[in-house]
DNA sequence: ACCTTTGTTCGCAAATTAACGAACAAACAT
DNA sequence: ATGTTTGTTCGTTAATTTGCGAACAAAGGT
């Protein structure tokens, strides 16, 4: 046996998710998303207070982790909740809290 | 008005509570807390593969976190979740989540 | 060709996180 | 008084995160 396993699959994948949420601006992004089907990073980037480039990052760290996900549709690209493992999320959390 | 506030307080709170959850060890201690009432800090630092001044520190962020508490039992500490704050945290990631 | 719009990537700096062992502190037992 | 048990704190190191502006890239419009 190569690993003794103390810690789950789940557990890991749970802090994988919390980790990417572990920030307001990306709490606020998923808010939106899961609010409305979809948007587009221009118009966060006019509503919250911070750099491009920074929103940028938070937008990447949330779809590295499989919350979101975006459709380029230039010059814009629209962003999405990644359905699937928002739904996975879910059902984590729902675990880790119990019902 | 002092704030535009883009952000609020309940995002901030869920950002919070999910930072704490976001490091497998600790995700690995809530759901221990979540499923029996208490535990010793001790039992975790015998199965858990890391140091005690190590576990020690994630006990103490997800303490600052307010997800759980600890009881001083000399010589031992008992850790038990913070059920007020812990309810809180389920009750955000509801919201968000979309019931 | 040139400009505009929209985002990403590239340094870069500052702050935070994670991990360890060693030293320390509290409480109790011998 | 000494030792034991249990955890915390300290000091250090390495890695990661957060944030910005400047430079760059892609796609369309003029």
């Amino acid at each position: 046996m190569k690993d003794q396993e103390i810690i789950t699959e789940e557990q890991k994948k749970i802090a994988r998710f919390a980790k990417a949420m572990g920030h307001p601006v990306r709490v606020y992004v998923l808010e939106i998303l899961s609010k409305q089907s979809c948007c587009y990073s221009g118009d966060l980037s006019e509503i919250l207070p911070i750099a491009k480039s920074t929103l940028s990052q938070h937008l990447k760290e949330l779809k590295s982790a499989g919350l979101i996900q975006g459709e380029t549709e230039p010059p814009k690209i629209r962003y999405c909740l990644n359905q699937q493992n928002w739904d996975l999320a879910k059902k984590n959390f729902e675990n880790l809290f119990g019902e």
